[in-house]
DNA sequence: TACTTCTGACAACAAGCCATGTCAACATTG
DNA sequence: CAATGTTGACATGGCTTGTTGTCAGAAGTA
């Protein structure tokens, strides 16, 4: 009965000095820019498991760890991008309080330049996650609806006595961020050709023509 | 060397009394009008060649007659849509000639009952054609490069000694495709729920304004 | 040092689907 | 009637991929 205690080592312990909470962290970060770099250039479609841990430096198994599938991989992807954006948007609009033109050229700005200089994340937003599932389909719908409230708030919020003379202001800014949007695609599939100021030039001047025309009736 | 001269009957026959090229042409509009319906129904990624070829009551072998392969159903189906709907839209417009007014909101209505009417068409030319391929997304940007250049066009025919301010006419009418294709886009992804009249009288809104603020600098 | 966990490279298995092939039954022509 | 084209049901091969498993070596712990 003399059975000598064998050494038990916790799990989860320490590795090369980090927690086990740091390096699945580490992990999980190197695997969603991984995975955004592949679809966003190779598009979802043609995005595999094995490209995404080959471009992160890990083996399939963690890829697992960290996402159950591969459809997990891309809706992260899309919020984590969606969260970077809006962060983008929101830091160059508040430099620029209340003052509606500077606002709307601040924003788009903001917007536009992002798209350009993250030709992956402008992909993979605007055209990978479409007709995927309808889990994905689901929250496209919810990004887009959460854009168009974001645009009608901040309309109310400059005219707040506006009589909205019966029309559906959500339908409205849906068309908006609609136009936003397709001008970003045709911009970016055209390869940015056209300097980002006229762009946004365009683009302002459809959001304060509805603007203007809510405000004139 | 009494070989009796076997008889040939030529292939490309008749069959049911109708030709090969009738029966050929029959199978196709079959696969195709199936392949709208399952792809508008079950989307591109889950639509396999076995379920078209069932949906059409045809056997797999018939559809590599009519189609390389999944792709290039998908991109007459598309092709096929659109046409339909340039041809639904033109029509309309056609019987109300240069009133501006009119014509908007005759066009408008053409769009947008044609999408509720066709909901799988709707989800075809909006969702599932996007993020194939290059292939196919290449068709996407150019149809939206016509219905671009259409309402340019058709606005320019409107007003024709118009100076455009040095504005990219081209880019805005993007935005405006974009934000009718937004807005239907949200009125099927909420089930077609609200009325077509409001619809449409949103989506007026916006192209009136945006005409509007061109005309009055 | 002895034992355990962690890691990475790779194998293995199952599943799904595309694309083609086989074969018997039916239709047509001479 | 005989020979051949046509059709439909079904089978088969082959490929790709997702997902899990194996195993040896490195790193940590008692």
């Amino acid at each position: 009965m003399s059975t000598p205690t064998p050494p038990k080592p916790r799990r989860g312990r320490a590795y090369r000095g980090v927690s086990i909470e740091a390096r699945r962290a580490e992990r999980h970060q190197k695997l969603l820019d991984a995975g955004i770099q592949v679809i966003g250039s190779q598009g979802y479609h043609a995005t595999t498991v094995k490209a995404v841990c080959a471009e992160a430096g890990l083996t399939e198994r963690y890829f697992y760890e960290s996402f159950s599938n591969s459809e997990a991989l891309l809706c992260e992807a899309y919020a984590h991008i969606i969260a970077q954006l809006r962060e983008r948007i929101g830091t160059s609009l508040s430099a620029h309080q209340a003052q509606p033109d500077t606002l709307i050229e601040a924003a788009l700005n903001s917007y536009f330049t992002y798209l350009r200089d993250h030709p992956g994340h402008a992909r993979l937003m605007m055209v990978e996650v479409l007709g995927v599932s309808p889990t994905v389909d689901q929250h496209y719908r919810r990004v887009m609806e959460d854009f168009a409230e974001f645009l009608a708030a901040t309309r109310r919020g400059l005219y707040p006595a506006q009589d909205t003379h019966g029309v559906d202001e959500m339908m409205i800014a849906t068309g908006l961020i609609g136009a936003l949007v397709n001008m970003a695609m045709r911009w970016m599939l055209s390869g940015f050709r056209e300097s980002p100021e006229s762009v946004v030039a365009a683009a302002r001047t459809v959001l304060l023509a509805v603007n203007r025309h809510l405000l004139e009736g």
